[in-house]
DNA sequence: ACAAAAAGTCGACCGCGGTCGGCTTTTTTG
DNA sequence: CAAAAAAGCCGACCGCGGTCGACTTTTTGT
């Protein structure tokens, strides 16, 4: 009977997320082996490489769930009509305590996301495009509210916003901001001077 | 006789970086194998890995000599007392263009330096560091010309300049932005609105 | 001057991510 | 329903980055 084979195929690729999130979360991306990963999945080193290119693709279909998690609870903590700022805080702060719980997981990401080899391109640009989304919406609402400009592409106001965020996770990294706080402290006052402008207060 | 062992030490360091910069530079860092390294250097793998902890700090080693003939190009291009934006712009895509040159390279020392691994973060400062000067010495000109707010910490006004230039960056890598004056009309979008804000114009 | 100690060198070896050709299972064809 | 074709699966195998203990060279102590 027709058909038997695309079930199985759905049903492996599941498989192995499952036993990626099971091993990855339990024991981090970087000390699971592609190895181990098949065996818990219930299949031989190649089927994994028919389904994924590479270790990091995994990775990253992993993260679009988890990204879905980090969504979810920032949209509980702050509605749609509060000030942009408190909402691109709220947002961008759930991502990083993400990241603290995740740190190596968390470099990993980024590095992909940000910095993409050229075959994890496509993933990355899934991620990346469901993030801007999100800052669209937040960032059209806060035009009708007349807290942001309407004369910017918004495309260019979330790139913004997006790296001022990552440029503080960065300095998290490199260990110039310690604590959760000096990272949202720093950010905000970043968000800040984007909104306020570097211009001399008599300006051009 | 005493001190003959440093001065091996010395040459022996200088044979490594010397291969590196032939080897990485001919065919790229990645298709340049540590056993490969180690032969064009005349010394055993082992020794490599006793005077540097991994692959990458070598790479890195390597970049801080690439990163002063950028900086000594771009001197060239633009005086002190330019604008700022076009003397940021003359910054930036000077580093730029020797990223599209070396694309692999590129990647992997932004990942280097903005999401360092513990291993590498000492290292990764130092890079950094250089950085921050550079740009920090640009923005105190601009200051005195009354181009910049004076009540802002110099810092975060570079980071904030510095993320902009890395999301450009990123957009490059990730293909939403393809040739270079892409790439600069962008940077340059993203520069005038770091300077402007982005308040509407009835501002607060 | 020589032996003991310290420092430096080396390449066989490890587990890793990733590939590939042979094998099995499913689907298509007449 | 059998045989050919297509699709999927597997694990031995490859070269890599990195480690380690045996070996060599330099320094130190007497």
């Amino acid at each position: 009977m027709a058909g038997v084979r695309e079930e199985k195929k759905r049903r492996t690729r599941q498989a192995i997320l499952q036993a990626a999130v099971q091993l990855f979360g339990d024991k981090g991306y970087e000390r699971t082996s592609i190895n181990e990963l098949a065996k818990a999945a219930g299949v031989g080193k190649g089927t994994i490489y028919s389904y994924f290119q590479t270790k990091s693709e995994i990775f990253l279909a992993f993260c679009e769930d988890e990204l879905e998690q980090v969504y979810a609870e920032v949209a509980q903590k702050t509605g749609p009509d509060a000030r942009l700022t408190e909402q691109l805080m709220a947002f961008f702060m759930g991502q990083f305590r993400y990241v603290t719980r995740h740190k190596d997981f968390g470099r990993l990401l980024l590095r992909e996301m940000i910095f993409p080899k050229e075959l994890t391109v496509e993933r990355s640009k899934d991620l990346d495009n469901s993030y801007i989304d999100y800052l669209s919406a937040m960032c059209t609402g806060a035009q009708e509210r007349g807290e942001l400009r309407r004369d910017v592409d918004l495309l260019f106001v979330c790139g913004h916003f997006y790296a001022l965020y990552l440029i503080t996770v960065s300095a998290w990294y490199m260990d110039r901001l310690q604590t959760e706080d000096d990272v949202a402290g720093a950010l905000e006052l970043l968000l800040q001077q984007s909104l306020e402008g570097l211009l001399p207060t008599g300006r051009k």
